[in-house]
RNA sequence: GCCCCUCUGGCGGAAUUGGUAGACGCGCUGGAUUCAAAAUCCAGUUCUCGCAAGAGAGUGCCAGUUCGAUUCUGGCGGGGGGCACCA
């Protein structure tokens, strides 16, 4: 019995495919195109599991889609800027440029080793100054066109390193790597204004019918559209008014208090006059920049004395508090707070002692002895305590409410969203400089379109903290464009979202001096299938789509929306071990002893071993991708990754799972080496007898090939492989002596083959050789079913009485009800069920089942 | 804390629109082959009771709608992703 060597034939059929440019195309072609695109990787280092998975499964989407009659693009590159590098330059003294440049010369041979279909000749890397001129350029126009702008935001302050971190860096509210207590500090920086498109970004949604419904859905809540008012409250003795933003001002008679954000314009003035109040801000701005943070604090807040006055009610006023949970970037940073109907606002209440009025009871409540507890009623019912609007439902009250205030002059009615402006600024090294430059004289400067790009500089120390480039000696001083005199380059670098918000486009006309050719433009975009983790459901992907927009409106491209199709992968998984203290095991260094208990390979002690959890090197249930395809070759893994789970869902990687992938790859290739069958030659008409099981695995054949197709075209790729083994089965279970056999069993293989290529190429490359084929079939077309052979004659029916299965009958197809009811009745286990009694009602539904209640 | 997802045999998962739960694979058990093993092949395998025929239970948990629910509705629980400077 002979291997599969696929060490060999990987590699011999790697070189082919090369030859013969199978994965080439240009930048315009002729006929259907198909755009499919990965998530380009960030150049860690080596590739990872999530990797292997995510580009088998977009090489299977091109194979097939080219098998199919495509021109297909699938190109690959590098997102090549981000902190890791500049991790990596402090760790160990290595430049970032060399340290990616080196990652990217590993990875894209261990990628060229799983057999991908990329056109390599489109290949890009973001940090190279031929990618990120036409970035910088973009963004000259962007600010031509209003869509950036400069404006103070915190950041998050390392006092010890004198660095800006990373809310990843800020660990307990302290630096990661200097333990120092963070502060935070405003600085002043870019901003696009992603919320010019905020409604435009939502309603659009509806019209990406190929993305999955939860992203969507994300992406919904993310941008947060919500109808509401601006109110005006009179402040006592005080000039100015106090502006707040509510969804519910149907709810205002049972206001209590009010609330601005530690950084309210009003909170930094009496901040000067109250010490007390300055601390809890400062402290309040202690728990950095993620919203997490921010909202599982405990609520607090501090009375300012100031009192607000009631709209409506002209004897009441509410005290004003500063609060933690007050955002300032949204609405008007200020609310007014009802405990009855609103969590946070009732928890606060409840802190400090606030009065709690409801003012929305349940229908069949009694509005007289109506209470709330500790929890918020946020249902819909009628307005109580509320004067004239006592009786409404919250929506008529919202209208009565939002027409009296704007009658009164002090509320206008407001769709505000949740979405901020995209803060592209960051203040680190490896990253694409911002193309502008500051004069004292004239302000802010744009880089003169001719002086593009603006290069990093080579030399760069990071022995200094901070920012490399402020350190420079020579880099940031420039002559001002504009009027001559000195002046400074501007040190921030763009967040690296940045460059994957226009990746797939320059994919398109990689090589083109302008940036994006039109014609390419007009030709591959938008990206037909786009393929990559879910953790980038919202950020990646609305900047994308918000970049896109901008860049539709500056001229670059004329899209709207990048990715027309998306499939979200689920994570790689594997089983996690501990040792006796804790401490985590590579599942290298863990065996099974002779008495079959887990233990380590050093010294023979218990291992713990816990469920499985997404692969990462912390807890070093990791398999290395280049062991695997060396062990038991690209193909084997490939169809593992593709085999058991479905995309979307969570993949647990198992050493029983990838042998069996082995195993089944040899069985493939013993069908064509060590046939039961003698293969018979290619061409010969249908034989026109067949024995009755060569008759059958002829109709499987045709069945298996629109099955496999349907299951491929709705991406469920373990169905397709199923069916694949299923049909191998049956092939492999034919007798040589029947009618027809030989025939059969070759036209299957033919099939098979065909049908396997998108998932295992090089060892479909050796079946077709093996058959005697000159072409490849990477070049071959998608095989065709025939829709005859699909029709079946007799159905089976389920019997049911009282919705329980009592037995089946094989009738012929669309059977009338009387014939199926009579022998229904006649089946033997039915009879003991009826137990004499008389059906009250029969239910059939044909060809599926006859349901009898007693 | 908020938003989104997920839960089916020992395991990964199947089950067009509510209509035979467990396709296909892994594992396990028994057998064949072998001096022996690996590999391969054959058979069995949701659970409980039963020698069997068969009966009952069963898709995270609790309710509901329905002739019929893995699928629809409400509530609860476990696990995961995102939360704007990780990519």
């Amino acid at each position: 019995m002979t291997r599969y060597n696929f060490k060999e034939s990987e590699a011999h059929w790697q070189e082919a495919w090369l030859d013969n440019h199978c994965f080439s195309v240009s930048d315009i072609e002729d006929g259907p195109k198909y755009y499919v695109l990965e998530m380009f990787p960030y150049p860690s280092g080596r590739i990872h599991m999530g990797h292997v998975r995510n580009y088998t499964l977009g090489d299977l989407v091109a194979r097939y889609k080219r098998a199919r009659g495509y021109k297909v693009l699938h190109p690959m590159g590098w997102d090549a800027f981000g902190l890791p590098a500049e991790n990596a330059a402090i760790a160990n003294n290595v430049p970032p440029a060399e340290w990616t440049e080196q990652n990217i010369s590993v990875m894209r041979k261990q990628l060229k080793s799983m057999g991908l279909s990329y056109d390599w000749d489109r290949e890009i890397a973001t940090c190279h100054p031929n990618y990120y001129k036409h970035e910088q350029k973009m963004f000259l126009d962007f600010l031509d066109a209003g869509l950036a702008y400069r404006k103070e935001a915190w950041v998050n302050w390392d006092p010890l390193e004198k660095t800006v971190l990373a809310n990843e860096q800020v660990i307990d509210g302290k630096g990661w790597r200097s333990g120092a207590l963070v502060e935070q500090k405003r600085l002043s920086q870019w901003f696009l204004k992603i919320t010019d498109y905020s409604e435009d970004l939502l309603s659009a949604l509806k019209e990406l019918e190929r993305w999955p419904d939860r992203v969507r859905l994300m992406q919904e809540n993310w941008i947060g559209r919500s109808e509401g008012m601006r109110l005006r409250f009179k402040i006592e003795g005080r000039n100015e008014r106090l502006e707040v933003f509510s969804t519910r001002a149907d709810t205002l008679f049972g206001a209590t208090f009010c609330a601005i954000s530690p950084n309210h314009s009003i909170a930094s003035e009496l901040c000067a006059k109250n010490p007390d109040l300055a601390a809890f801000v400062e402290d309040c701005n202690r728990l950095g920049t993620s919203e997490a943070a921010i909202e599982t604090a405990e609520k607090r807040g501090i009375d300012t004395g100031l009192r607000v006055r009631h709209p409506f009610i002209p004897t009441k006023t509410l005290p004003l508090f500063v609060a933690n949970f007050v955002l300032m970037d949204y609405g008007t940073g200020a609310i007014f707070g009802c405990p009855g109907h609103d969590q946070r606002d009732l928890d606060f209440a409840r802190k400090y002692d606030l009065d709690v009025i409801p003012v929305v009871a349940p229908k069949e409540a009694d509005p007289k002895t109506f209470t709330i507890g500790e929890i918020a009623y946020l249902e819909d019912g009628v307005h109580i305590n509320s004067d004239f609007l006592d009786g409404l439902s919250i929506s008529d009250a919202k209208e009565v409410v939002a027409t009296r205030l704007e009658e009164a002059g002090i509320g206008d009615r407001e769709i505000n969203y949740r979405l901020r402006d995209w803060g592209v600024s960051r203040q680190r090294y490896w990253g694409c400089p911002i193309p502008v430059i500051n004069c004292d004289t004239c302000g802010i400067v744009p880089v003169p379109e001719e002086n593009l790009p603006v290069e990093l500089p080579q030399e760069v120390s990071f022995e200094q903290p901070g920012n490399p480039l402020e350190h420079h000696p020579t880099w940031k001083n420039v002559d001002c464009p504009a009027c001559g005199a000195p002046a400074e380059r501007e040190t921030d670098t763009f967040d690296t979202f940045f460059e994957s918000s226009w990746y797939f486009a320059r994919f398109c006309s990689p090589k083109a001096e302008n940036g994006l050719d039109a014609a390419a433009m007009a030709y591959w975009m938008p990206v037909d299938q786009y393929i990559g983790g879910i953790e980038h459901a919202v950020l990646h992907l609305l900047y994308s789509r918000f970049f896109t927009r901008a860049l539709q409106k500056c001229g670059h491209l004329d899209v709207a929306e990048p990715f027309s199709g998306l499939m979200t992968q689920g994570m790689v998984c594997h089983e996690t071990y501990q040792d006796e203290r804790g401490e985590w095991l590579f599942p290298d260094d863990v065996h099974q002893s002779d008495a079959g208990e887990n233990v380590t390979v050093a010294n023979g002690s218990p291992v713990t071993i816990g469920r499985s959890v997404k692969m990462s090197k912390s807890r070093k249930n990791v398999i290395d991708p280049e062991e695997i395809i060396s062990t038991y070759g690209a193909d084997t893994a490939r169809l593992f990754m593709l085999s058991d789970s479905p995309p979307d869902r969570d993949l647990d990687w198992t050493e029983a799972g990838i042998e069996g992938a082995w195993r089944y790859i040899n069985r493939l290739w013993r069908m064509v080496s060590e046939p039961n069958i003698p293969l018979i030659a290619a061409g010969l008409p249908t034989p026109t007898e067949m024995g009755e099981n060569v008759a059958a695995a002829h109709r499987a054949i045709h069945k298996t090939i629109a099955a496999v197709s349907n299951d491929l075209d709705r991406f469920h790729f373990n169905k397709a492989v199923a069916r694949i083994r299923e049909l191998t089965n049956v092939l492999e279970s034919l007798f040589p002596d029947e009618a027809g056999a030989g025939w059969v069993y070759r036209d299957g293989l033919e099939v098979v083959i065909r049908l396997i290529s998108p998932i295992m190429p090089h060892l479909a490359e050796e079946m077709w050789h093996a058959l005697g084929h000159q072409a490849l079939v990477a070049d071959a077309t998608w095989p065709v079913f025939e829709p005859g052979f699909l029709e079946e004659e007799m159905v089976t029916l389920a019997v049911q009485v009282n919705g329980k299965l009592r037995g089946t009958l094989k009738v012929a197809k669309e059977m009338d009800q009387n014939s199926v009811e009579l022998s229904a009745l006649k089946i033997d286990s039915v009879v003991k069920m009826l137990d004499g009694r008389d059906p009250r009602k029969i239910i059939y539904v044909p060809n599926k089942i006859v349901n009898i209640v007693v």
